[in-house]
DNA sequence: CGACCTGTTGATTCTGCTCAATCAACGTGG
DNA sequence: CCACGTTGATTGAGCAGAATCAACAGGTCG
């Protein structure tokens, strides 16, 4: 299914420079919970976020699941060292997304270099939070981060599900529902419903992940 | 203080295509516990480990540390997404290095992008570590890591200290060396010395991180 | 309407942390 | 050469944070 897009690419970005040298193929609607890749496929062309959001996952031969990182609107995702990948992609709420071709020597290895050396930094910020933060500050540093991305609004949706926020940060899904009531209670967080959350004390996150 | 190199650089590698496109200086040794840069340093040119070992640390602002990756001889490490370094890079028992100047134009961005690919590929691996293995886990893929990076042989050396271990792998050193206790309690370790352990049963390490 | 799924909340358990004592190795200075 | 201080490692006791187990509520979809 393609439909058409919406998202505007920035002049002279990166992914500008991308997208003329890769020419992207038409958007394409991935559903909830629907896979874009899996553990094991072949790597080679790098993905568009239009519109939506896509996790990016790594399991546990027992099942244990890790999500490394949500991707929104206008993320680029999906490179790897190896010829396969060894994390799956998919769809969170359905998304939106444009393929592009890596065509061996015209891809723009200077623009990707700049966008895995980001998705590094946020990984390695990542690797702090997993080893050295506590459940509240994690959770504190998860709102903050998605605030940030949505435009540093105070009203933060939250497309994924608990399960999805508890296997980004490490804990149990019921362990991110009582964070978040502890801080409503304490008058930090408004619950305006289960997707949708309002930052009241922006000031107390902040202090929580310092 | 300069020394003589002694690594070998595999002919047509991407770290061969490095060291011709950027004259590397010679080796400069760092000394245990001295710092190669700071976090919120400049970045720019890239560090080549001729021998010893680096660590790659992130702290909070309450002084929690966490260690995002050990770089041993043949690594290349110090790229950055922005300008300045987010992480420091410190000797952990005297290295030699060599700075390799990226001269804006020439740099093999390719070359670099394959190194950054894999060193996200580890940090993803890391994540899954951090986020969703028990302590006992995370030190039988600490252990089997380093076995593999020194040739698969089952003699390990461990030339970071406890201290480090636990802030890699985001547990206490108390833990750590209580794991090291039960390890070899279960005959699966033998610690020959503080910095030397032998693998005695190497299938029971794989159990434990399948 | 009932089945199912997600989320919330409570009770209990347990892993790993904190605090603390001890020990071994090492360097320094009397 | 030995007393002393320092630093890293080990071990123990008690505690706390988060997991597990379990019950239940609310919403959605067939």
């Amino acid at each position: 299914m393609h439909i058409q897009s919406n998202f505007r690419v920035q002049e002279g970005s990166d992914i500008s420079a991308l997208f003329s040298a890769m020419k992207p193929t038409a958007v394409t609607f991935y559903p909830a919970d629907s896979a874009i890749y899996a553990q094991g496929d072949a790597a080679g062309p790098v993905y568009f976020v239009e519109f939506g959001t896509v996790r990016i996952c790594r399991v546990t031969a027992d099942g244990r699941r890790q999500i490394i990182a949500f991707h929104t609107a206008g993320d680029v995702f999906g490179f790897e060292a190896g010829h396969e990948h060894d994390c799956s992609a998919e769809s969170v709420d359905g998304a939106g997304i444009r393929v592009l071709r890596t065509n061996c020597n015209e891809t723009p290895t200077g623009s990707l270099l700049k966008l895995a050396l980001a998705s590094l930094s946020r990984a390695q910020c990542h690797m702090l939070v997993l080893g050295r933060r506590t459940a509240n500050e994690r959770m504190a540093a998860f709102l903050l981060d998605l605030s940030e991305r949505q435009g540093d609004t105070n009203l933060v949706r939250l497309p994924m599900q608990r399960n999805d926020i508890a296997d980004h940060l490490g804990v149990t899904f019921e362990t991110v529902s009582r964070i978040l009531r502890s801080l409503k209670d304490q008058g930090v967080l408004l619950l305006r419903s289960i997707h949708e959350i309002e930052i009241l004390d922006r000031a107390s996150l902040e202090d929580m992940c310092e």
